[in-house]
DNA sequence: ATTGTATTTTAGCATTTGCTTAAATAAACA
DNA sequence: TGTTTATTTAAGCAAATGCTAAAATACAAT
């Protein structure tokens, strides 16, 4: 049995694109569908700059209520809130009550994932590593 | 010369809120501000599951145009050059043209920094890690 | 049961995002 | 010089975001 693979060049307009890296290109992002998925989901809530602030501190202090929270960042805690529910909703933190108080932290998954930013920004060293 | 640190809790309404935790954490957030920034800043844009897709294209592939993109990922050119703009306005990555065609590449900076989640990606095992 | 404390939720609104379609540039080449 | 090729930009629009202010919920303590 013959296989014919015609790798015409049907979209892209350029004449002299490189058909093999196209379509190496698009195998792997066939490929990692899933973990592009999974990572730009967390990237986009990390990447709001209150909620990179709440996971670092997360990160930092273990745990941490909405109530602390609103405080340091200077924000209303409804405002706050919002920020932690879509956290949480995505799995990047979880709660625990604590009498009244309702306490955030990191799940592992998240905490594991972005620890490499974490340590740069823990060693204030983002001007370094650039 | 005595100066007063006064710590009173008034904007966290919770009573028994951990006053040097909050201060630590208020610390903290104005030293790292200029980083939070920096960061948030680029993951704002990676967290777009298009341009992560990007991002991570041009570091297996060192450059790409446009054109080709469009085609990997099934996109209008327009739509793709969009999103090119916005990440060489931010300076995660820059253009070189070779005759007809303008090449993007990653910047060094943003290489670097996002190289822990491209590896990961690379390898597909971003479900063991997590 | 009633009050107080901690927090979430809802509704509303201005702003931003990401796309489409169409028009505008920019440089190579006949 | 005009045409082709590659790409960007502009206008428009639906959907998403992030906040405020007000109302609702959850549990503790009396």
């Amino acid at each position: 049995m013959t296989i014919f693979v015609f790798m015409e060049n049907n979209s892209c307009i350029r004449q002299q694109a490189d058909i093999k890296q196209i379509n190496r290109c698009k195998d792997r992002v066939a490929e990692l569908n899933g973990s592009f998925d999974y990572l730009s989901n967390g990237l986009e809530l990390a990447g709001n700059n209150v909620r990179l602030k709440i996971l670092f501190l997360l990160y930092e202090e273990k745990q941490l209520c909405v109530c602390d929270l609103s405080d340091v960042l200077g924000m209303t805690i409804s405002a706050v809130s919002q920020h932690l529910r879509k956290l949480k909703d995505r799995k990047l933190i979880e709660t625990e009550r604590q009498a009244q108080t309702i306490f955030y932290s990191l799940t592992n998954e998240y905490k594991n994932l972005l620890e490499p930013f974490f340590i740069i920004l823990d060693e204030n060293k983002i001007l370094e590593t650039i």
